[in-house]
DNA sequence: CGGGTTACCTGACGGC
DNA sequence: TGCCGTCAGGTAACCC
């Protein structure tokens, strides 16, 4: 489901609905068995905590509380969502709740159970085995410009549209945003990483910053079933130039956008805009 | 090590 | 209506 602009859209909301920092009363889990087990220390450790803030590094999201960080990953198909405990809005794929002394319940919800919950010590982010070796946020210019992707994508021979969707060279940069952004650059999904001018990693930074940055802006994109933690839809799906567009004209040029799979996953672009 | 493929899991959708 | 194949926004474990 979320790439980076969805998760910092889910980020920001809750940490809006979090603001009056309310406590963890007590944590419910329903089932461990996700794509990493869930600890089963869980409740116990975040119970009685206070909420600090929400923080996110890549696509991950850390809620912060004074003894225990609370690590999660959507997945595909993950989501928190608020609910009054007092109404009933379960769901066969709420796998834990965190009950709040406002009589809230946050939720965490996973149909297909790609997601992740954990339990991270205060200031021992960077050596969690996930966070550890991630790369640069993509929208952080000092670390992520034109010069570090051209260095880094020297001698690579993998296609340039799943260099960037690896997580070492930039966070954030999913199956959608990726075919997005090369379109914004110019750039064919298909070719080498390595025989990228200096100029289309200028394209391609400047490209994916935009992307995302409207993205956010837009409340994230909504294909099939994102919601953020209010359960609202985002609107960034209406600005695409290429997903899922595959056979329509190009917005730009009227070429009909082609599609292939590539590195395992749908890509789409222009083969008369990108070259 | 780099690069490609597959697996993890459930649900939605289209074709028959 | 129901069955089957395909596909889905992510990641890591495999293989060569």
């Amino acid at each position: 489901m979320p790439e980076l602009p969805e998760v910092e859209t889910v980020r920001s909301g809750l940490e809006k609905q979090l603001s009056e920092h309310p406590t963890i009363t007590s944590v419910k889990l329903m089932r461990g068995d996700i794509r990493f087990e869930i600890p089963p220390e869980l409740p116990v450790r975040l119970k009685g905590q206070r909420i600090l803030g929400v923080r996110r590094r890549a696509k991950y999201l850390l809620i912060d509380t004074p003894k225990a960080i609370l690590l999660s990953h959507l997945g595909m198909t993950g989501s928190w969502r608020f609910t009054d405990a007092k109404v009933s809005d379960a769901d066969k794929h709420d796998h834990c709740y965190i009950e709040l002394s406002d009589g809230r319940r946050l939720a965490f919800r996973d149909p297909r159970r790609f997601g992740m919950l954990d339990l991270v010590e205060p200031g021992r982010e960077e050596e969690h085995p996930r966070l550890k070796s991630l790369g640069p946020e993509p929208l952080d210019s000092e670390h992520f410009n034109a010069g570090y992707l051209f260095k880094k994508s020297r001698k690579r021979h993998v296609a340039v549209k799943a260099f960037i969707m690896d997580q070492k060279i930039v966070v954030g940069v999913g199956n959608i945003y990726a075919s997005e952004a090369l379109f914004r650059a110019r750039v064919r999904p298909q070719r080498l990483a390595g025989r990228l001018s200096q100029l289309d990693c200028e394209r391609l930074v400047a490209a994916i910053h935009t992307v995302l940055s409207e993205a956010i802006v837009a409340g994230g994109s909504s294909i099939r079933d994102y919601r953020n933690a209010s359960g609202e839809s985002g609107a960034f799906q209406s600005s695409h130039q290429v997903y899922e567009r595959g056979g329509d004209p190009c917005r730009i040029c009227g070429a009909t956008i082609r599609s292939k799979v590539i590195g395992g996953r749908s890509t789409y672009w222009c083969p008369s805009c990108q070259k």
